[in-house]
DNA sequence: ATGGGATTTCAAGTGCACTTGAAGTCAATA
DNA sequence: TATTGACTTCAAGTGCACTTGAAATCCCAT
């Protein structure tokens, strides 16, 4: 009742048991405990995997991930940790935001289009509203 | 000087020349004139290349892409190729606005953790916040 | 006219994040 | 006790977005 098996982990956490074992063999989560071979998990491991999938879902690679939560020499307490992660992923974050926000307006901006062809869009009326957008023309660092 | 091989069309847009032959090929771009053999480009492919790259940087997958550009039937103006584009991708681009702020939050709150093990972060002082940042356990439209 | 670099096509390879399949084991129910 | 479904491992397969390699062709400078 206090332990769950893969099934209802992955039942209640939206993920597929697949992915859980696999994320657990890529050392996203800590190997759990067994029952004559069957993975038995605390309640704990939702909470692991909300902070996965969420990570996941805005474009953090599971090796990113890893080192995030483990991927520091055992002496390092948390604090140290997020300072570092902080720095080093917080650009990368405002970035995604920056540039998604642009994207919205681009959509905002092409509703009041009135281009006959398509084509227009990148010549005509709707000129300029990528550049708007998208000043720079410089790589940006894609978080993907 | 007027138009531009491949080459110079990648070095310009900051995107190598066999992912530029990728796009055509997926429908993307249209097919450029030949000389030759050779794709001469015009100018506005620059632009078109802005666009694509704006859009793969945001999460959007080439076959969303070339529904955009090229998906419409032809007799489809592009008003209404905004407004279904927008209706679509609207709010897929405002989830990965408000997950990607969540993150930042996340980050910051991290920065004032006073955890001394980094499953205390799950457990402990840090509790919640991926809650707080996240509350749905519900699937998101991932973006990728 | 010749050598070097840029380009062509086509097929195959890559990396990531999983997913699927096969063959076997375990647990709960009838 | 027998079946059914959930689970196990391991290897192989998948889908996307490109990238790389090979062999041929083309442009330009010497």
């Amino acid at each position: 009742m206090e332990n769950l098996n893969i099934g209802q982990v992955a039942r209640r956490a939206g993920i597929p048991a697949s992915a859980i074992r696999y994320y657990e063999e890529s050392g996203l989560l800590p190997q759990p405990a067994r029952q004559s071979g069957w993975r038995r998990y605390g309640p704990e491991v939702l909470q692991q995997l909300l902070v996965i999938r969420t990570a996941r879902e805005l474009g953090f690679g599971v090796e990113e991930i890893r080192v995030l939560l483990h991927g520091f020499p055992s002496d390092t307490a948390p604090p140290a940790r997020w300072r570092k992660l902080a720095a080093e992923k917080l650009p990368a974050i405002e970035a995604v935001i920056r540039r998604a926000t642009a994207m919205k307006r681009m959509l905002q901006i092409g509703l009041s289009c009135r281009c006959v062809q398509i084509e227009d869009c990148f010549t005509e009326d709707c000129a300029g509203v990528v550049q708007e957008v998208r000043g720079d023309r410089k790589a940006l660092p894609v978080m993907q």
